[in-house]
DNA sequence: TTAAATAGTTAATAATGTTAACTATTTTTA
DNA sequence: TAAAAATAGTTAACATTATTAACTATTTAA
């Protein structure tokens, strides 16, 4: 028999929670021709503050597919094929690096900058729907702890895989 | 320029931490041959009462295909290939509903059971070290948080698509 | 100056997912 | 009660998203 728990049930919301919110991303950015996954880049190339990304560290330079890869978790290789599309779509531009020459920047174009501005209203309207009611500090305690198991997730891999050896 | 919010960086952090979570649990499964998705219907035919699915509604027969469906938000089509996978390896097993000849019952086997006892132990063992640190009081805030937000996005579609309509 | 590391790409492939069309059965409704 | 609609599951065809491995080019470190 398996017990209720506060803190198992907090991962499985987190999980269904996230889940949904990809649905609703994958419907709205259907709308302007992107995916969730494409609409992400763009918005780490739109410099978003409030990217965990951005929170972790600090980035002056323009991004490069590398870093993208790394924030989003995916290999090098798939950032590629994302890029590719949108550097079709004329969404972004690339360019070399001056100092560097094995890497490539990336930037929004005037249409990608477009596209973010117009998405915005729309996707900031659903957070705060999701959001009201809670106080502030109740807000802030719920990013805190996100922050910090995130936090424990990349600092502290080791730990982490100390528990999967138990299988 | 986009500004700092707190609510926006809830949920981009929920979606990070999501994805993070989804790749440890990749790593972790593949252990036993099972990805995180094949791994999480055999939660749900454990009936662990963590799972918001069985927050939301109470059930008392063995699930069906299209009830997964409903929990993981994927289509049928691709829950009945999950659970041919499943089935093939003797995991779960599925049975005719008595009242009902359109519906089949999933149900996990003794060793569907066993290898949901053997994940047990790392993956609480995880659990708990992410959300150590914070107090009664703050998980169950947070669990409320998550789980009002779930319930808007459940309940109040139509809401949600009219922010849409804005793009 | 050689070896290792980093950045990016390509090719082959796996997994995960979708929709549409279909069968079978049950429920609704006219 | 007969016809229509809804539900459950499957199959087939296909798209997306992702992976790893092998490769080139370049820079950094030993």
């Amino acid at each position: 028999m398996i017990n209720k728990s506060i803190e198992e049930s907090i991962v499985l919301s987190i999980f269904d929670l996230a889940n949904q919110l990809k649905k609703i991303g994958d419907d709205v950015y259907l709308k302007v021709g992107l995916t969730t996954q494409q609409w992400l880049i763009l918005l780490h190339l739109s410099g978003n503050p409030n990217l965990p990304f951005f929170k972790r560290e600090k980035h002056v330079k323009d991004l490069m597919a590398s870093e993208l890869a790394e924030s989003l978790n995916v290999s090098r290789a798939n950032i590629t094929n994302l890029i590719n599309v949108l550097l079709e779509k004329k969404l972004i531009k690339q360019f070399e690096d001056g100092q560097d020459r094995r890497k490539k920047r990336l930037r929004l174009t005037k249409k990608g900058i477009a596209l973010i501005d117009k998405t915005q209203p729309s996707r900031l309207g659903v957070i705060h729907f999701l959001t009201e009611g809670f106080s502030t500090e109740q807000k802030q305690t719920f990013l805190t702890f996100l922050e910090e198991c995130m936090s424990k997730l990349i600092n502290e891999d080791d730990k982490i895989k100390s528990f999967h050896k138990l299988i």
